[in-house]
RNA sequence: GGCCCUGUCGUCUAGUGGCCUAGGACGGUGCCCUCUCACGGCAUAAACCCGGGUUCGAAUCCCGGCAGGGUCACCA
């Protein structure tokens, strides 16, 4: 059988970095398996969805490269895949679970549970602002045995059997985890507008939409626990679970969206990051083949399991992700860097750029040069705009009368070149120097300076090449007047 | 607080009882390469949370501490 896994995120803000590993998991056990990934939306809380926050999801995995077989814009047979679309499927199910004994209707009000909050705080001799959980505040609704219909709103509660011992599951990742049945209250299944509540919908779906593997962060562990119930008292089959551990911040803290910018994906968009390195990156975060550092799409869906992925926390590596970055902009094809760039480059004020072999060659000059595809286009800009500001320290360092004097020569031979290419650019520097008894730096950082306005740049061949016949004798005569 | 999960270099991790004198990667340090800057190459410092067991033998198994995290809603 063909494994059916889904990303069911909340369309409640921005793609987390979180979000987005798990996401990547189960697309890759999917492709791995020759399954299918669905995406499924969780819209039940109405008072924090936002269309532009799906917007933002979407945009998000599309970015990163992760598709969905089924799911908004991909219709399929087990939709469907907003949850707020199917809010009678949930309907007839609570009913159902109602008649067989599993659930009651209960028409306690606010009032009244917060009485109860007040009684059983008072008999603690509880303070105000103390946590009534840690002190072991239980509701029993009196609603629980009463199997009636009222004509009132009522939420649907699931009847937690009375049982002694323990139940549990095995985690792919974590092994065998269970919990005492007295552990669990009556949860709400359906609330009383008949919106479903998270434990509920998730159940639902997930077996309606044949899911055999649900791969979600360890915070869900608990949760797993109440809708195990759920299946049993409909009598059905539970899919596989794996809990994947948290993304800490620097701080070691939860990546939150206040403190924590690197957990918005499209933040990494914006710093330059390629998405192939930070799909490359959160898939090492957590998961590990051996000591293989660097992956390709497809080795990451050759290799990727779960029974690899840690049992412990990660923390966010800023660092790492430049680096795997770095990697991901030497091991690309120019062209693909080039197309991924362009964007970048225009923003920095040269709409004119476009993809070419100017383009492409300075990718391939700058790709060992530069960490991000916002440090790239930076670095490249001076080299689509006429003239440029000479850098004092490096003039007065480098365009000396000395200096100078070597540049008129190096000029002198560019003039007889017929070829401006890296090959015939390149040994006019030590032709220049040995015609001269000069050290090849002596000739090379002066003209570096007059075509780049600085002491760094990359050889001195590729950099004038880059620059053109025309603009590269604009700047050094500028400079030698 | 109850319950649950976790604990190898600063960080991500390899490790599933002898292959561990604990390996790799990022970062650090030093050297080499070199027309600058990078890239690259070489070298180096750096970890099994603590304490008990089990075993001929434990980073690996068990127990207890300690530490970190999760969860306990008409949020997901």
């Amino acid at each position: 059988m063909k494994p059916r896994l889904r990303f069911a995120p909340s369309p409640t803000g921005y793609l987390h970095i979180g979000g987005a590993r798990t996401a990547l998991f189960n697309w890759l056990f999917a492709r791995r398996h020759g399954g299918t990934f669905v995406l499924r939306i969780e819209d039940t809380d109405q008072e924090r969805s936002t269309p532009q926050s799906l917007q933002a999801i979407l945009d998000g995995l599309t970015w990163l490269g992760i598709d969905w077989d089924e799911g908004p814009g991909k219709d399929g047979r087990h939709g469907p895949y907003f949850q707020m679309k199917k809010l009678d499927r949930y309907g007839q199910l609570a009913q159902q679970l109602i008649d067989a004994g599993w659930a009651y209707r209960d028409y306690s009000t606010e009032d009244e549970l917060s009485a109860a909050r007040k009684a059983f705080a008072a008999e603690k001799g509880l303070k105000e602002g103390d946590d009534l959980r840690s002190a072991g505040f239980k509701f029993t609704s009196p609603w629980r045995d009463k199997n009636q219909t009222l004509e009132k709103p009522a939420l649907i509660r699931f009847k937690m059997p009375r049982r002694e011992g323990r139940f549990g599951f095995d985690d792919l990742v974590l092994g065998r985890i269970e919990k005492p049945y007295d552990d669990f209250d009556d949860f709400v299944l359906l609330r009383s507008d008949g919106v479903p509540l998270y434990n509920f919908g998730c159940v639902v779906d997930d077996h309606d939409m044949a899911i055999t593997h649900v791969g979600r962060g360890q915070e869900h562990i608990n949760s797993t626990f109440p809708q195990l119930m759920i299946y049993e008292a409909f009598g059905w089959e539970p899919p596989r679970f794996a809990h994947i551990p948290l993304i800490l911040g620097q701080d070691k803290e939860k990546l939150s969206k206040r403190r924590h910018p690197e957990a918005d994906v499209m933040k990494h968009k914006e710093n330059g990051i390629l998405p192939h390195a930070l799909l490359n990156f959160i898939a090492r975060l957590g998961w590990s083949h051996g000591n293989d550092e660097t992956f390709t799409r497809e080795q990451l869906i050759e290799k990727f399991d779960f029974e690899h992925v840690g049992k412990a926390n990660g923390v966010w590596n800023p660092g790492k992700l430049v680096a795997l970055n770095q990697h991901w902009i030497k091991n690309t094809e120019p062209l693909e860097v080039a197309m991924q760039l362009l964007p970048y480059l225009q923003a920095t004020g040269v709409p004119e750029a476009a993809v070419d072999a100017k383009l492409e060659l300075g990718v391939r000059a700058f790709a060992e040069r530069s960490t991000t595809l916002v440090e790239m286009a930076e670095k490249l800009k001076p080299y689509y705009v006429k003239g440029v500001t000479i850098d004092g320290a490096a003039a007065a360092k480098h365009l000396t009368p000395e200096g100078k004097a070597l540049l008129q020569k190096a000029r002198e031979e560019l003039a007889k070149l017929t070829d401006w290419t890296t090959a015939a650019l390149d040994p006019i520097v030590k032709t220049v120097a040995d015609a001269n008894g000069a050290k090849v730096g002596a000739v090379a950082q002066p003209i570096r300076v007059a075509a780049t306005g600085n002491t760094v740049s990359p050889g001195i061949g590729v950099t004038l090449e880059l620059l053109g016949r025309d603009e590269t004798f604009h700047r050094l005569d500028a400079a030698l007047r």
